[in-house]
DNA sequence: TTTTCCTTGTGAACGCGTGCACAAGTTCCG
DNA sequence: CGGAACTTGTGCACGCGTTCACAAGGAAAA
């Protein structure tokens, strides 16, 4: 069988744009598409695309590109894309709810189908349809729907406490959005969205910007692209 | 004056953690962090830690460590974060309420003070005390307020023109959460948020690990950390 | 003062990611 | 059938980021 080496994380990283990229030519459908068009479909370099696809496989063909649906088909198996993997919330606030009642995740393979809170009012309700259950009910939701998958939109003091019942609940990959360092055991996948932070970033070289302007006129601004990951 | 040779982008992306990490210091006491603390405050580790404080200057101690307060200061000079830079968000929609209603953004000095939207049932009103404008405002908005920063939280059919007319207002940094590609003229600073990427990356893991086990029960799992920036 | 202990600051090595440049392979046209 | 045009797949070099390891420096005790 087609065992594919170590494929990089930073390739990882963007196997979804790439798919992202191929929804623009349509299912079922033999096109054809260059490592360069599929460079500007997901915003990145010819170069990185071909190198990123060989990590899958020989799927392309000398002198005429890829088959669009194919390819698809393949960067779908290889992030198990196949697989629906069902989400918990912990917090529906502002934030986690704008996060339940957002299609694009269920699109993508991972429908929100529990949300946990604390405040009594939210408990036992269904919130946007999704129906929200006490803290204590959380590892039988797991078990229940065999959830991998969990989400932290609690405020940030109770977030490592959010994170360590999804963990004794069973669930091993979590999105947390709290401006807070979490800690989780090994074998656990954390995933921490700080959106302060990225603010932050920006604000930095605005101030650079601002500074080099003022100052001495110096040229060099940028323009970034997608946000990425963290270390292992 | 202190003149900064350039700063890494990696560890510019590491300084706001420093800076959320000290908040376990109180303001205007003297304390002492050495960089093993603060590492740990941060979620990384300590020889990151120094490398990175030593681009800001030479502001630590040996044998002792640093002054928390006094590290603070000069972390927050060097992001800039004396400044406020007030926001726009364009798009109010699940996910623009939220980040509108966002009291983190304004206490790290990212206030929300106007938003856009094209529904007619949203232009005039506030909504959660922020002002919403039709998109033709944009503009005089973006004057009168002097703004510098934009997030887009529109459907993605919508970003590249909101990213457009952003651009146009005078816009120079945008945070978008719209799962596509947008273009932008150089000397404006783009990051892309797309949290399905970001499960589908997790999405990987699992479905790595879960053929792992399912087959040949290899160990070597994982634990990410924050999720950071893109390239240049 | 000298010794001991502690932590910073950094030179250097290493590894990963990126991008170039080109050989290898395919199609199509004359 | 030969050659032109095109695009993939990849070896290689380069640069950035991470980490190690230790000398340099400072405080406190003897
Ligand atoms: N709102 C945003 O746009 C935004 C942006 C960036 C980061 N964040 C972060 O996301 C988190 C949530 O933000 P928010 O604006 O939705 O806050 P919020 O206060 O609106 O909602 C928090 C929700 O969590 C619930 N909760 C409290 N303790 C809980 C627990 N132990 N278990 C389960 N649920 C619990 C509360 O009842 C509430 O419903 C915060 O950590 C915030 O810093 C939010
Ligand atoms: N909701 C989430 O949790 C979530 C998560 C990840 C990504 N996103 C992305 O964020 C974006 C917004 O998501 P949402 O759930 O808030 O969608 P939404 O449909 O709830 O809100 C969209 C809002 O944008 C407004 N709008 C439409 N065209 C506009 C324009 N040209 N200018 C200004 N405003 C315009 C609409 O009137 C609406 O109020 C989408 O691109 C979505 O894919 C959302």
């Amino acid at each position: 069988m087609s065992s594919i080496g170590r494929i990089p994380e930073a390739s990882v990283a963007r196997l979804p744009l790439y798919l992202r990229g191929l929804d623009a030519f349509p299912v079922g459908v033999t096109a054809t598409v260059s490592s360069e068009e599929l460079a500007t479909l997901a915003g990145v370099n010819a170069a990185k695309v071909r190198k990123d696809l060989s990590y899958l496989g020989t799927y392309g063909t000398r002198g005429v590109g890829y088959d669009a649906d194919f390819l698809r088909f393949e960067i779908s198996r290889a992030l198990g894309v196949a697989n629906t993997w069902p989400i918990v919330v912990c917090g529906m606030g502002n934030l986690g709810r704008a996060l339940a009642n957002h299609s694009g995740f269920s699109e993508r393979g991972f429908p929100v189908v529990a949300a946990i809170d604390t405040d009594p009012d939210k408990v036992g309700v269904e919130i946007d349809g999704i129906p929200v259950y006490a803290p204590s009910a959380l590892a039988s939701v797991v078990t229940e729907h065999e959830i991998a998958v969990g989400i932290i939109a609690t405020p940030p003091e109770a977030a490592q406490g959010a994170a360590d019942r999804l963990v004794d609940a069973g669930v091993v990959s979590i999105m947390s959005f709290a401006p807070i360092v979490l800690t989780v055991p090994n074998g656990v996948d954390l995933r921490a969205v700080d959106l302060a932070t990225e603010l932050q970033i920006l604000g930095f070289h605005l101030h650079r910007d601002r500074l080099a302007n003022g100052a001495h006129a110096t040229a060099g601004r940028e323009q970034n692209l997608s946000v990425g990951q963290g270390p292992v």
